[in-house]
DNA sequence: ACCCATGTTCAGCT
DNA sequence: TAGCTGAACATGGG
């Protein structure tokens, strides 16, 4: 379910709500329940792998981590909403998901969200600039710099520009940072057309993949990184250069 | 049945 | 104190 083009969708699938007046609200999530009711929903908006439903006066931010899902008009069978929005005729349900009541959506700068209009590429090089020895595959995954790129993006991402995971920005040339830069945004607009067809997978490169369909070359899986996340290469491609 | 996963936070340790 | 590890969340697909 996560990673930001999945994100457009669900906001897209919802956006219909817009407008509509939220008869009660319920679930098993910490929040005020109250302050949703008899509120109309002003706009569906996301910020990387955030959700927001506006409402006057407060904003409903959901994340949908690992296993994060959402119903419209229907419900799981076996397990309870974390929330349940009720409306005249019809219901939103989310499940496993984090629920917290903002004030102000505008906590979060538009310009940092790979899927957004106002993303600024310039800015996310800035960024990058300022933390020479991070290495690339965890800065990818940094929500401050790429919100909204998850494992996958940057599996893809770093076969597609030939660059090994541990590659510390400092040692990346400007014009491979730029270009890669520039295939972030472009795979990902890329995942949301695949994820809308339904045919995500088939167009993997390296993510779950056995051989590298450049080279041949045998695709290793391997632990790395701050977080130890699967990553997938192709040892001839991407070779780790100091 | 078992293992793994598109994510993130936090407790507890060194 | 900083940094790392593993747990926790809890579901579903292969």
């Amino acid at each position: 379910m996560p990673e930001g083009p999945s994100l457009i969708i669900v906001k897209e699938n919802i956006s219909p709500f817009i407008g509509s007046k939220i008869i009660a609200a319920k679930g098993y999530a910490d929040i005020d329940f109250s302050l949703l009711e008899q509120k109309k929903i002003t706009a569906i908006e996301t910020w990387g792998k955030h959700l927001f439903i506006c409402l006057k006066d407060i904003n409903i931010e959901i994340h949908f981590r690992m296993f994060g899902s959402y119903l419209i008009n229907e419900r799981k069978p076996k397990i309870n909403a974390k929330l349940s929005l009720q409306f005249a005729k019809e219901e939103l349900n989310f499940y496993v998901v984090d629920v917290k009541l903002i004030k102000d959506v505008s906590i979060y700068d538009k310009e940092a969200d790979v899927m957004s209009e106002e993303w600024n590429a310039a800015k996310a090089i800035k960024k990058l600039r300022e933390i020479p020895d991070v290495k690339i595959c965890d800065a990818l995954l940094d929500q401050q710099i790429f919100s909204g790129v998850g494992n996958i993006i940057k599996n893809e991402v770093l076969w597609l520009v030939k660059l090994h995971p541990e590659t510390t920005i400092k040692n990346i040339p400007a014009s491979k940072l730029k270009n890669l830069i520039k295939e972030v945004v472009n795979y990902s607009y890329e995942f949301l057309k695949y994820k809308k067809e339904g045919t995500l997978s088939k167009y993997w490169k390296a993510y779950n993949q056995k051989n590298c369909s450049r080279c041949k070359h045998k695709i290793v899986k391997l632990y790395i990184g701050k977080g130890k996340r699967a990553t997938y290469i192709c040892e001839n491609c991407q070779k780790l250069k100091k």
